[in-house]
DNA sequence: TCAAAAGTGTTTTGTTTACACCCATGC
DNA sequence: GCATGGGTGTAAACAAAACACTTTTGA
């Protein structure tokens, strides 16, 4: 146990009273792979081992509004596009100056804003993780999860991608994020028959190697919509009678 | 706040410590409905109303290890097919007697079990929620939401249904949680692709009505399986050379 | 023999992937 | 004019829903 002493025993002795932080995996596809953002620890645990973002939460402080708080401290909650929560850890022996519970978020920066953040944070891409402290690497993975599984069903893609695009920039997005080739004419006609994208009307030259301009795309709206519900199992069309 | 006086101001202006339990939203199909476990709240706050079964997180409880002793209380344990984090909630105000974070889970009781419940606990139809305390109804229905979600693209039927089961009765498991009719046709056609389910070999008489005696199946895996990962936007079947 | 319920065969529909081909631009 | 992407058209693959028809039973 840490050197706290009385006080923290004390709480700790007592039923149902437990230390709370809030973790923030936040992503951002960056040269093409999908980086989280990791704090470098000064100090014993881990000392130099990197941890996510993040604290305590504060005396009256909701979750997600201590999240947004903290996170603060790193990047600029405005370049954040998205932030869900993700799973809450709750293992005795997770902390090891005493017990504590955690409380994790999934939040998205879209390419190409550069944030300011802290010389003692840095972006790390999910490939090549550094070694980290706690328990945080599988909660990065649990993340990279939950995103995956969001892009086939949602339009999630909305906070990986910047404002205005092109189709073979946002295949670039999905690709790092899934960690698979997506195909950009097929991603196109997919995410508009779902009405999550549309063209803005402009176009962006083609570069030095020539090649026709891209159209530019922009996403419809930017908050998260189930586009695909049902992939199977949807309920008949016709005459729907819910029984609730 | 309440009147429990000097220790509790301390602990919840000490920033970062706060109450911890954990809530249960227990669910059955029961007379082809989908209900849900609750219990009766003997005294105020929200005297009579209904509750979700949980309580204090233990000083040396993992999570999920509270939610199950304190579910052994309501039901037998053995009756439970399954249990998965849902999600914290945290708002400072959402309990009138100090500030209290609580970590919801989801479990299922495969129909047709009986367990034995408490006098002040009793199954509700989600269609028909009684007047409930605290932030409890919404946590019900976040439930159902992840119910019915995973039953498209996993196996958790497995903790809906008894061990052997007919197709039509299987259908009536999903209606129930669904909320709209499931063909049972299809339904079969749909679990044995995916390799769900299986044909004991066995068959059921048919009733007094007359009919064909039903085979019977069972799951071929009673844990929790996501059998249609990649609704959409699969990676590529052939050369599938994954970037990380 | 008829009604009822289960199960099979087949068609239709919808969605996604694959792939060939056409388009617009820089050099 | 030709290489280089971008974009369209179209076919193929696949899965699920709809529906007609067959099977097996009780009365």
């Amino acid at each position: 146990m840490g050197g706290t002493g009385a006080v923290r025993d004390m709480e700790e002795a007592r039923v149902g009273t437990a230390a709370h932080e809030v973790l923030a995996v936040v992503f951002q596809v960056r040269a093409g792979r999908l980086c989280v953002l990791l704090w470098r620890r000064a100090r014993p645990p881990f000392e130099g081992d990197w941890v996510l973002p993040g604290g305590r939460l504060g005396a009256d402080e909701g979750l997600g509004q201590s999240m947004r708080r903290q996170l603060a401290q790193k990047v600029d909650v405005r370049d954040l596009a998205h932030l869900e929560q993700l799973e809450t850890r709750g293992a005795p022996d997770r902390h090891p100056e005493g017990r504590t519970l955690a409380t994790a978020y999934l939040g998205l920066v879209p390419a190409h804003n550069e944030p300011v953040i802290p010389g003692d944070t840095a972006w790390h891409a999910i490939s090549e993780l550094p070694p980290m402290g706690f328990d945080h690497a599988a909660i990065v993975h649990s993340g990279r999860r939950r995103l995956r599984a969001k892009l086939s069903y949602t339009n999630i893609g909305f906070a990986l991608a910047p404002p205005e695009f092109t189709m073979s920039q946002l295949s670039g997005y999905y690709r790092a994020a899934l960690g698979h080739d997506v195909a950009a004419t097929n991603l196109r006609r997919v995410l508009l028959r779902r009405g999550q994208i549309e063209e803005t009307g402009r176009s962006v030259p083609s570069g030095r190697s020539g090649g026709r301009p891209a159209a530019v795309f922009r996403f419809r709206v930017s908050h998260l919509e189930v586009t695909d519900e049902f992939a199977v199992l949807r309920p008949p069309p016709k005459r729907a009678e819910k029984i609730y």
